[in-house]
DNA sequence: TGCCAGGCAGGGA
DNA sequence: TCCCTGCATGGC
């Protein structure tokens, strides 16, 4: 089974599957991606301005269209920002078929916490061990999917030894036994005012502004707040000397995505 | 072999 | 409030 997304525009898989917004997807020698989301899942391979999507169900259509945020104008956004000043339309140059994925909200928090002080291989190798041990199996080929709280919550740090997240295990089970018994209500926090959506992340051991606002970005969907860690406001002040993030309104989850490849094109900026 | 990673918690000043 | 240090592990 399969399904098409006709009229894709702007997307770049490996631009918006490698770019360290996600860690459960697999890239293979064809330009196709395999991975598993909210427990589906499917080979993605893009042909033209087609996404198709093999080993997906019918049922799961609009799902994947939302996870790919498909429902919006990337280059009436792209053309907004560059607007805003010359840097930035510079920088959309860098990273034209990014999209911010519409991504679970408590695989997101996991992930992001294991991010902290570590790199994209490593997160991906915990996080695979992470689903392989703990996530229910979706198919004799396919990866497990994410662990649920619950079955994490009923876990001790030591439990998670195997998947060597080192001093992160105990952040994840906190955050784990904070969404299972309700005192984290992620889909609660989507509607909550941005900083104090980002305070009530915060409640969780391991998760401070910086993790807060990757799950609210890419967990969340959230684009009206604007990263403030350290990195971040370097690159802010290197490239949009001058302007207020508050003008990127809505778009400032994309504007990050730029700045980050921006960035890495220009490392002496940093 | 040693440095460092897309942070954060905890403790002291 | 600010600054400093330790943290587990593994990629490079």
């Amino acid at each position: 089974m399969s399904i098409v997304l006709e009229n894709v525009k702007d997307l770049d898989l490996s631009q918006t599957l490698s770019c360290g917004q996600c860690f459960r997807w697999k890239e293979h020698p064809d330009g196709s991606f395999s991975g598993v989301v909210r427990g589906r899942y499917a080979r993605v391979s893009p042909d033209g301005d087609r996404l198709i999507l093999d080993g997906a169900d019918e049922a799961d259509r609009a799902m994947w269209f939302d996870y790919f945020d498909l429902g919006l104008d990337y280059a009436k956004v792209r053309q907004e920002l560059s607007a805003i000043h010359p840097t930035l339309a510079e920088a959309a140059c860098y990273a034209p078929g990014i999209r911010i994925l519409d991504q679970e909200p408590f695989e997101a928090l996991i992930s992001f916490i294991i991010s902290q002080n570590n790199n994209i291989k490593r997160i991906t190798g915990i996080v695979d061990r992470l689903c392989e041990r703990f996530g229910e199996p979706i198919g004799a080929d396919a990866p497990h999917a994410f662990p649920t709280a619950q079955r994490l919550a009923a876990l001790s740090p030591d439990d998670l030894a195997p998947i060597r997240a080192g001093f992160r295990q105990r952040y994840i089970i906190d955050a784990a036994r904070k969404v299972a018994d309700g005192t984290i209500d992620l889909e609660q926090i989507r509607a909550l005012p941005y900083d104090e959506a980002r305070s009530k992340l915060m409640q969780i051991t391991g998760v401070g502004v910086k993790v807060a606002d990757c799950v609210l970005l890419y967990g969340l969907h959230r684009l009206d707040g604007f990263p403030l860690d350290v990195w971040m406001k370097r690159a802010m002040a290197a490239l949009f000397e001058g302007i207020e993030p508050s003008d990127f309104g809505q778009y400032a989850g994309i504007a990050q995505q730029y700045i980050f490849h921006y960035a890495r094109m220009h490392p002496e900026l940093f």
